[in-house]
RNA sequence: GCCGAGGUAGCUCAACGGUAGAGCAAUCGCUUCGUAAGCGAUAGGUUGUGGGUUCGAAUCCCAUCCUCGGCUCCA
């Protein structure tokens, strides 16, 4: 057959193509031991995905960990075998024949959907209605890692049956296999759930409920620093802050249309004097509001709101996670109200503006997707197709890379969507910027054009970090808790050797907050091993030690977070030196 | 919401039908010390919550809340 992949030279890395081949090798070989060890079993489907490979299988065996080991070590034994895998070309009726004939409904039913032949692939004792993309035979199956079992949905639709998913990885050499174990090790030290807890950043409490955030201090400082500085950025580049309530009467979601499409969604009616009022699940409608309290003329367009805006969904409670998914967030939202023929300068604007906002927090490997018109979408073709290849020309403006979603677009309008790749390399989908032809019709959103008439405007949502709560989420795994000095929640860390420094370290924090700086001072009679020790796991960047001959000298010895070390500074001297540090936004220590 | 696994001291975990323990943290005392853990003592728990089984429940059963791995969804 044609598709048979080889393995990858010694020495080269494998292409995606092999690694997938050799992946979905793996999950037939998997499926063949699985139905071996737990007779009854009926396969369904196993496709190699980007890190690994699944199969999803319906057993009335609950599957463990310890099953994983052993079917790990089956396969494996298998695979020494080194049996070829054989395509064969056969006719729908022959393989639903023979699938029938087996009592795997699953395959019957995939079947139905298939025109013309289809093929079998069988390696040893097992057979599977696959498309191929295998390799040759088993001998390149040797370093192979089942990693868990989940539960899945057939066909991923919650109506139909639960299938049990198990999950496994593959490599073409063993230091593949061990450096991507090594990633899987080093991604949970970064989870942001254990590092905010070990940090101080934020809790959630059951007796709140789930998906609800408190921002400790020390989380709150963080978020503050990003705030401002988003502001700042945010007012240069001509946006005007508003602020808006957080509950908003049933009236303006009929008119918006969330109640009726959007429902699932939203937290239940509150009854106020015989009016239901909701929590707000999104800001467009209140920004609407706020455009719609005048009159405006075309010469005024683009205007531009954003809001720091608090929204609450009623997420399924199986979906929630840390900070990445939760009930009530915080977006950097903004709309903007543009005439037409300002989308594509305001689409270039907002793309530059989050290249640099995600280049100051040491982002820059960002990817874009734009999803194009749906099938069911709302609003004229042309201004869609007008729309689209506006969108096109600024991306392709942008010097951005990015994909394009045929078809993947909301009702309303076209949007682009903005992943980041983070220092393991994961990518988190964070921005979003959305065009919108059928809200501002909705509310009768106009201005008033050159020749006096009434002209709809377009509104773009947009949110560059998308939410706070996410995008903090996804800062502390990709900096793994050590946070660069401008973020950081405590910047420098005063220490005293002993309580003769007391006096001196309280007037250096105090230069030093002086400077702008977040300080913390640790005078506790501890040896300075052990204040250090309790700061570097606190991951400050800066911990200033003043002993007697420091004092004596009128000097400061400066540790940084990796165990460098800066003696003999003037407290002026660091303070300048730290403020400009933080100021720069420098994704590394300046101090030398 | 669904499938599976869990919830024991602030944290990490032990005890798995018979008196709930340890380390770290906390508190108190001693220690005044030069770059990743000084010493001792004390205190800390209706075992997520509510029911049930049992002479006896952290342990078994049911319900419920929450967490984790996924599905689906999403900022």
């Amino acid at each position: 057959m044609s598709d048979i992949i080889s393995p990858p030279k010694p020495g080269t890395p494998p292409t995606r193509e092999a690694l997938d081949a050799l992946r979905h090798s793996c999950a037939h070989v998997m499926a063949q031991v699985v139905q071996e060890l737990f007779p009854g079993t009926k396969i369904t489907i196993g496709p190699p995905i980007d890190n690994g490979f699944y199969y999803d299988f319906d057993s009335e065996h609950r599957f463990t960990e310890e099953d994983l080991a052993r079917i790990e070590a089956r396969m494996l034994e298998i695979a020494k075998g080194d049996h070829v895998f054989n395509g064969k070309v056969v006719t729908k009726d022959e393989s639903r024949a023979y699938w029938a004939a087996r009592g795997e409904k699953y395959k019957v039913e995939i079947l139905d959907e298939l025109t013309g032949t289809v093929t079998h692939y069988t390696h040893d004792t097992f057979t599977d209605l696959c498309r191929g993309g295998h390799m040759a035979d088993t001998s390149s199956i040797r370093f192979v890692k089942l990693l868990s079992v989940a539960g899945a949905y057939w066909r991923g639709d919650e109506k139909r049956e639960m299938l049990q998913r198990i999950y496994g990885t593959a490599f073409f050499s063993k230091d593949e296999l061990k450096a991507y174990l090594r990633q899987l090790e080093e991604a949970k030290k970064r989870d942001h759930r254990r590092l905010g807890e070990d940090l101080g950043l934020f809790s959630i409490h059951q007796m709140v409920g789930a998906g609800l955030v408190h921002w400790h201090p020390k989380g709150t400082a963080l978020r503050r620093a990003i705030e401002e500085y988003l502001r700042s950025k945010l007012e240069c580049g001509g946006y005007s802050f508003v602020m808006t309530p957080h509950v908003s009467s049933e009236e303006l979601y009929k008119t918006s249309g969330h109640l009726q499409n959007y429902s699932d969604l939203m937290y239940g009616a509150m009854d106020i004097e015989g009016n239901p009022f909701r929590a707000k699940p999104m800001n467009c409608p209140n920004h609407i509001m706020i455009f719609k309290s005048k009159l405006h003329s075309y010469r005024e367009l683009p205007i531009r709101y954003a809001e720091y805006g608090t929204v609450y969904r009623f997420e399924r409670s199986g979906v929630l996670h840390g900070l990445m998914r939760v009930r009530g967030f915080t977006q950097d939202d903004a709309h903007i109200f543009c005439r037409v023929d300002q989308i594509e300068s305001e689409i270039a604007d907002l793309l530059a503006l989050a290249k640099a906002v995600y280049g100051d927090f040491g982002f820059t490997d960002l990817t874009c997707y734009l999803s194009t018109r749906p099938e069911k979408s709302s609003g004229e073709a042309e201004l869609w197709d007008k729309a689209i290849v506006m969108l096109r020309d600024a991306l392709g403006g942008s010097g951005l890379k990015f994909e394009v979603d045929e078809g993947g677009g909301a009702f309303y309008g076209p949007k682009i969507d903005l992943k980041v790749r983070d220092a393991i390399g994961r990518e988190w989908q964070v921005a979003t910027i959305q065009l919108d032809f059928v809200l501002p019709r909705k509310f009768g959103v106009k201005y008033r054009d050159s020749s006096g008439g009434e002209e709809f405007v377009v509104m773009i949502h947009r949110a560059i970090l998308g939410s706070f709560e996410r995008f903090i989420g996804v800062l502390i795994e990709h900096y793994g808790g050590k946070f660069p000095l401008w973020l950081a929640p405590v910047q420098v860390k005063v220490m005293s050797l002993t309580d003769a420094q007391n006096e001196a370290a309280e007037a250096l924090a105090k230069a030093l907050r002086a400077a702008g700086l977040r300080v913390e001072v640790d005078l506790r009679v501890e040896k300075i091993g052990h204040k250090i020790r309790e700061a570097t796991l606190e991951k400050v960047p800066y911990m200033a030690v003043l002993g007697p001959r420091d004092v004596e000298a009128g000097v400061v010895s400066v540790r940084r977070q990796d165990g460098t070390q800066v003696n003999g500074l003037k407290a002026e001297d660091l303070a300048a030196r730290l403020a400009e540090e933080a100021r720069t936004k420098s994704l590394v220590p300046t101090l030398a």
